[in-house]
DNA sequence: ACAATTCATGAGATTTTCTCATATTATAAC
DNA sequence: GTTATAATATGAGAAAATCTCATGAATTGT
């Protein structure tokens, strides 16, 4: 009823036919290849031919040759059907062992990095992919994942490893505050996602004063990052995320103090994967990387 | 027994409704539209699902979302039958109105081309292909043809159009012949096809000395053409093949005489052909062309 | 002329696919 | 929460497509 009639479609079995015929010039010897008596080669192809409206085979003699219409059409024919068998051939390849496929979200990304280059380096056989991923429900086709929430759900699994804690950070190459009133009077760096953290800050460091509430406010955090190595002001950034850059010297945390943000940040995989080599070796890298803890002093 | 095993096969209508399904990203719309129920689609999805060994489809909720695998094997599969669907679409067209497929020895292609471009200028509509036949055993997928046979057999219908005469003709850059005696004296070039052409002339022409047996011989008439034109010889040729050549001036042909070579030229076309307004015109252009018999008089 | 090979075809068996009804699962509204 | 709703999954039998078998017809090569 909601079809305007019938939208003819092409009797894709009997094209199969056809192409093996077509290929080798025989009804008989496509129905040996087949698997299928001549009779059903020669069904199938007269079932084509009247869909297509037009002989595809001339008979000759004892033989058959491809008319010119059926020679163009086994042509396309023959293309279409190799796309559509490449592409199973290659889907039913499982998804390798070989290939460890690891989300996270974009900060946490920041820190893996890093991490995935030693991964890489102790595991040359295993190929790595990074793909984005902001929470629990995007984990389909993932191996394993870094996240900011723990796995609720009774399918996946995950561990905490790492508290997120937030410290300012500058530019070496600017005027680094020495003392908490240098940092208040410096241009304050802001974040969104944190938006309590400098007085969190200052309330932790016990200091009194006024601070700078009027600079520049980032929605990203990796650009507020970038913003401070640039020298555009102090920023107050996960660790994590700076860890990399601190090690560079591209920043520079001129005092100790560090807050918590509150986000935990947790390795999640499916159970069903759990068992697989490369996710162990992944989790257990993980887990037993030294630098985890290291600016997380709780 | 003469398969190593089964080699599996895509099982088509299954990639069918998944490339429906996909696009549509429901079941329950996919079968609408191929016209078949909810539940079929499902099962068709899951054989596909099941040959290929992994979902292509995961199930949230009440919906459904495409694996990544699944994702990009759609994008394949998508590609494979557009392919094929067009190219069905494009066949079942049946043979244009408008493209005029005309069969030609070698030698009569040499005078139809002339005639073509007039045809062609009379019908701008039509499109017109060349296409070389030998004999009227391959006039399948041709509308009408030019051969140097009738047509035998009951399915199709001739017309004599044209009785072959052969003349001498020489390219007018050299010392043309004057007399037949300068011409018995020339380089003769003969043709495989009239072993007794010259004979036939000069016996035609009541010379009675002796000529030049000693010539080249050529396989191909369009090449013994060709080395007149050069200037490397007289050449008997059939008189329609130089015709375009002798009105451009390329080659002279010097004496009025010509003889047959009992080759009679036919219009042969397909019964089921003969009714084709596009056959029906080219017939009629051929029949009262006006050249047809000028260098032609028996 | 005859044997062998090849495609075509009728009749019935077989297999696949579809429908129908219902189960299952998840969302959305109350 | 509970219920209504909307989607996919599935069991059983019906329907349809496909295949096999047997045979016919046409052609080639001996």
């Amino acid at each position: 009823m909601a079809q305007p009639d019938r939208p003819f479609r092409t009797p894709l079995n009997a094209v199969r036919a056809f192409e093996c015929a077509a290929r080798l010039l025989s009804y008989t010897r496509a129905a040996e290849e087949l698997g299928v008596t001549q009779g059903a080669v020669s069904r199938q192809i007269a079932t084509l031919e009247s869909y297509i409206g037009q002989p595809l085979f001339r008979r000759i003699g004892r033989g058959i040759a491809l008319t010119f219409a059926g020679e163009r059409y086994a042509a396309e024919v023959r293309d279409a059907l190799a796309i559509l068998e490449s592409a199973s051939a290659r889907i039913m390849r499982r998804p390798d062992e070989s290939v460890l496929i690891v989300g996270a979200t974009a900060i946490a990304s920041r820190w893996l990095i890093g991490r995935l280059a030693e991964f890489q380096r102790a595991h040359r056989a295993l190929s790595v992919h990074l793909r984005d991923v902001t929470s629990t429900a995007e984990l389909h086709g993932i191996d394993i994942a870094v996240l900011s929430e723990a796995a609720r759900e009774p399918s996946l699994e995950s561990l905490e490893i790492l508290r997120e804690r937030l410290i300012p950070v500058c530019s070496p190459a600017t005027d680094v505050p020495q003392t908490h009133d240098a940092l208040a009077e410096g241009t304050l760096l802001h974040l969104t996602a944190y938006p309590d953290a400098w007085a969190n800050w200052f309330a932790a460091a016990e200091f009194k004063g006024a601070y700078g509430f009027a600079g520049p406010v980032f929605d990203d955090v990796a650009l507020a990052i970038e913003a401070a190595i640039q020298g555009q002001g102090i920023a107050i950034a996960p660790a994590h995320a700076v860890e990399t850059d601190i090690e560079s010297g591209r920043l520079l945390a001129p005092f100790p103090i560090s807050v918590s943000s509150g986000r935990r940040y947790h390795l999640a995989w499916p159970k069903a994967k759990g068992r697989l080599q490369k996710v162990r070796l992944f989790r257990d890298f993980i887990l037993a990387a030294p630098a985890v803890g290291r600016l997380d002093k709780t």
